[in-house]
DNA sequence: TTGAAAGCGGTACCAC
DNA sequence: GTGGTACCGCTTTCAA
């Protein structure tokens, strides 16, 4: 059943019957109601093809995922944050296009998607402290936001947490508590928010006249099993952390595990702290430890990039929006005191 | 730059300019080399809506993935199976439709997106032993391949692997090493790999006369947490398994944890086999445990899975395209002895 | 308040 | 081998 049909069915035209369905005030009201009733019985639903070459408009967002960044689909935060994201277009009845393309291949699936009219806005995900995308996008002219930011956060949309301030913080909490020895376990610091959460941790450092030791640094793709052997390397040395901070979840089980296996209760010998739903300090004392946080900040700011996304494709001339949002510190019960040095 | 510029600018009709660039033979091959040459260097491009409402074809595939079945995101099985879908949906020209729709509303969003005409087939994952999609799917006539298959197999494509015969296999592996107390950590038995793989196991010890000890057998969501509790739980019994055979990589290393806890060695002290990429027998003797392997198999099917899917788009008069895949043992250099019942 | 008709940008049939 | 033209199904201006 097409408009045409349905129409005909109902001896109205093409044109009222499409008013009548599209919301236009000009139809009367018995009128609309007779449409809406026979298009609900006939179960008509508009080709979305032909609504989308007559409207000139593709009524869908692009994420265009890099293939060998295949870890970043690995990533929960990756599948939260596209969840909370589709949520968004399926209630605003934008479609999802997701493209995966062999890294060095993103931009020229940008150029395409734009110049044959498939998407009418693109999601960024995972920005570099220097990206070209975003240079590149800014070219093309389509509208599209940034999920964090690069080293310049001028002149486009983003979507961030208080990365750096969120680090500081949680390195100030380890030292009021006593520590001196904090081990640093961050992402690949290319990515513009693994390289502000160092600025974060060696600021609150610096405050104190401390300084990182840059034995206790690591960067590497954020996986158990780079927490696990970076924080078993630490935990045999001669002078271990008494503390770890994570940027991931993962990572921080990693480091659970290595403190189980060296015999250590986390909140009791040795401290952590990692980025996860928020911030969170995690022990594993009287049962289930609280590392089964749900995700949903990252859902909401998937949620609300794809709303900013959604009015810039609809206002394409209004100026950037750029939000950034605080980060929680979730304490445990207990976040126990400074560790003896462990046997 | 649009068909018709493009041939005013060659002197030519949209019609030659269309057939030659999309390969018609009648075109004189000087034409066509004069339009190709042209449309390169106008950089034109197409205009996906315009071709789609021509042809009548959307040159998409959909995945609707339900969003209470969050986790099945959160799953990497998910994500690889989706890079290698769209590896292949991007090599054939084929856009990727993900919807993210709340659970209930599936069979919803399939009725809206055949009949609005968004895709041309559906790719479907985490069959079901019932799984009412399949008949949905039938009954609307839209192309369509099961990542796995239901309970009645018949009359529908899908790729699936040997589910039952690798914990068959699996289950024999470990009968042959001499255990006779072995846990089966399962995913939920609603979905139709995991009830294979239980008639698998309890097919092995059938056939030594041997029946499954219930209070080994545990069904949950695949998670690392899982595997943990489980183990933990059965490790502090009386009579403690002393081998694991688990469906998901993420529970055996909730089995290693929990091992690491209960001071076990894997492959010393207790034997663990797990699905993975193909099926894996772990341990953590001499360094690195062996749980490191790729998922390529799993891209591989999904690459598969895409081909086919194509394939039925394309002629979608063909009979029903079933493949079913073998899955390969994987031993880790030593298997280890029959533990012995740990203190 | 409703309808006729001209697009939107291609594709594909039918002549020449 | 090339061109004219009628669609594809909907939106949107313009007239009535």
């Amino acid at each position: 059943m097409n408009l045409k049909e349905l129409a005909a069915s109902l001896n109205l035209s093409q044109t009222t019957v499409s008013r009548a369905l599209n919301g236009y005030p000009e139809v009367r009201a018995e009128t609309r109601a007779r449409v809406e009733a026979a298009a609900k019985a006939a179960n008509y639903q508009p080709n979305s093809r032909a609504r989308r070459l007559a409207t000139g408009r593709a009524m869908t967002i692009g994420h265009v995922i890099p293939l060998s960044d295949q870890h970043q689909m690995v990533n929960p935060i990756f599948s939260d944050f596209l969840a909370g994201a589709g949520e968004t277009y399926a209630r605003e009845g934008y479609d999802l296009l997701l493209s995966i393309v062999p890294a060095g291949e993103v931009e020229a699936a940008y150029h395409k998607l734009a110049t044959n009219g498939s998407v009418d806005g693109l999601m960024i995900q995972g920005p570099r402290t220097e990206d070209s995308r975003i240079a590149t996008l800014q070219e093309i002219g389509l509208p599209f936001i940034v999920h964090g930011r690069s080293a310049d956060p001028e002149g486009y949309s983003w979507l961030d947490i208080e990365n750096r301030a969120a680090f500081q913080q949680a390195t100030d909490l380890l030292l009021d508590l006593g520590h001196r020895r904090i081990a640093l376990l961050n992402g690949q610091e290319y990515f513009d928010f693994a390289s502000r959460r160092r600025r974060g941790f060696e600021h609150a450092l610096a405050a104190r006249g401390l300084t990182a030791d840059p034995s206790l640094v690591f960067e590497a793709e954020m996986t158990e099993e780079f927490g696990y052997r970076s924080a078993s390397t630490l935990m045999q040395s001669d002078d271990p952390p008494t503390a770890y901070l994570t940027s991931s979840i993962l990572i921080a089980f990693g480091v659970r595990r290595a403190a189980v296996e060296a015999g250590l209760s986390l909140g009791r010998d040795v401290s952590v702290v990692t980025h996860h739903d928020g911030l969170s300090y995690l022990k594993n004392e009287g049962g289930r430890p609280d590392f089964t946080a749900t995700r949903s900040s990252i859902q909401s700011a998937g949620r609300r990039a794809a709303e900013i996304l959604i009015e810039l494709t609809r206002a394409p001339d209004n100026g950037p929006v750029q939000e950034l949002w605080p980060v929680e510190l979730t304490l445990g019960q207990s976040t126990g005191p400074v560790p003896n040095r462990h046997p």
